[in-house]
DNA sequence: TTGCTCCTCACGTCACGTGAGGTGGC
DNA sequence: TTGCTCCTCACGTCACGTGAGGTGGC
């Protein structure tokens, strides 16, 4: 017979483990002292000790591990568990690897060490928004080519959910696919969550679909905002995406009077 | 001003996590009630939240990324930070790819159906060893060689230890590498912790080095252990390891009178 | 008046590590 | 008598999820 303390140094274990797997009747010691509480080991004991680590090394829980020993389960299902554990070591390695590349895309942008503070991007779903929006063509993306264009769309929409009676709500912009001589169709909306609204002369009501973006809050005037397009999309590249759909402007604080104090968030649709 | 529900559903959490950013000082709504202790945000707090989701994706704890939004570190040390969030991921992936394959070793050895449990595997280092021991040359492995050159070994060893007035400890046994007729030098003796023992005429006290190995425990008699050594060699073999040394044997119970209730550890030194 | 939202505790998670405070055997 | 081992609580870990029990505004 053996104190908590040999067995332990034989296994290769700490004493509070034991205490531990005997709390959860794991390992129960061969005996116990009635008087003092003191715990004996066997061993033989040895053995049920080492199913207990091999097992919790390939990532079982203890109730999983008492389970197997005690049930004496089924070769399938004991290959079951196996093969299950296998998928999900698995996808956490598929999950880390990304996590890693999307490390790596941060240190490169912290190279670049654009003003923008890049730990601001974000991977999400987008929720899908029902928008009232109206379209128009700019020569080229730049603020000094689209703000004409929001200038003239915008009062548009306004004035078609002013007729119909229904309560604007954030405006969101998105672009298709320049055309060969760089020219950009652009749409600006609103939200109109469950409004009912009427298409109108220029104004339809369109559904923007659930799609899985890299979004990015910027804080500041719209004319600065192309260094954050630049750094997103180095961003996005470096960490093993690619662009994969129209990327979309949400204006959730729009301010006239001090616009470096607007807060927009850019989402660009990608995949891997 | 957005209630917590309204934030939170714009930042894509849960209202809990915004309690909690609060409590630990991570996100602080911009106003609380003081009669109703309902919290209120900002729109332009969408900023500091996505910040703090992007880090906490890249596997940082709430408490480094608190640091990180409030002391505004240099470059250098962000970089840093990376840089070891980087190494941690690659470190983490390099031991959840072996326990995968430790994983589908296991699996491969269930399907060659052993009724050994295989789930028995323990890797770790050995711990260091002094041990009397004398050389005997059995014609090849198996017990019908390995038996004989045993017994008269181990009273040799044991008649030595007496005459020295030492006591015993655990018996250990170990094979150099079979020569090319297949026949084996043989190692056996007896733990000797730090007790003074003399060489005698064949008896030489030698120290077995800390080693990493597979080990396995077996329960039975030594005609059967043939079967563990195949599986082990094959489960070594199946998890990306390969044999790096000496084989041992530890006799942790030998029962001269009931075989069956012997408790064999093999050892094999592996490495990657 | 009935839902809905929001509030503050407080437990549970997983497998132990780490004291605190006390006792028994050499 | 002094170390050493062993014992039983009980807190802490990490980032929340999940009730419980209660309140305020539409």
């Amino acid at each position: 017979m053996l104190s908590i303390g040999d067995f332990a140094r034989l296994g290769h274990v700490s004493p509070r483990m034991l205490r531990h797997y005997d709390d959860v009747g794991l390992l129960r010691p061969e005996r116990v002292d009635n008087a003092t509480g003191y715990r004996s080991y066997t061993v033989a004991q040895l053995g049920r000790l080492h199913r207990v680590l091999a097992l919790r090394d390939l990532g079982f829980g203890l109730e999983q591990i008492g389970a197997v020993l005690d049930d004496d389960p089924p070769l399938e299902q004991l290959s079951g568990m196996l093969r299950l554990r296998r998928a999900e070591l698995a996808q956490g390695l598929v999950e880390d690897e990304d996590r890693l590349r999307r490390v790596e895309a941060h240190l490169r942008a912290l190279e670049g060490s654009t003003q923008m503070q890049t730990h601001n991007i974000v991977l999400k779903n987008t929720d899908p928004a029902r928008v009232a929006e109206t379209i128009g063509t700019a020569p080229g993306f730049g603020h000094q080519h689209l703000g004409p264009v929001f200038q003239r769309l915008v009062p548009k929409v306004l004035a078609h959910l002013e007729r119909t009676g229904a309560r604007p709500g954030i405006m969101i912009a998105w672009y298709e696919e320049p055309a060969d001589d760089g020219s950009v169709v652009v749409h600006a909306g609103f939200d109109i969550a469950n409004q009912a609204v009427d298409d109108g002369a220029d104004v339809h009501v369109t559904e923007l679909p659930e799609v899985f973006v890299a979004s990015v809050m910027y804080h500041g005037a719209m004319e600065d905002i192309e260094g954050v397009y630049v750094t997103l999309v180095q961003w996005i590249e470096d960490s093993g995406y690619h662009l994969a759909g129209r990327s979309r402007e949400l204006y959730h604080v729009w301010d006239d009077d001090d616009p470096t104090r607007s807060v927009t968030e850019i989402q660009m649709p990608i995949a891997k």
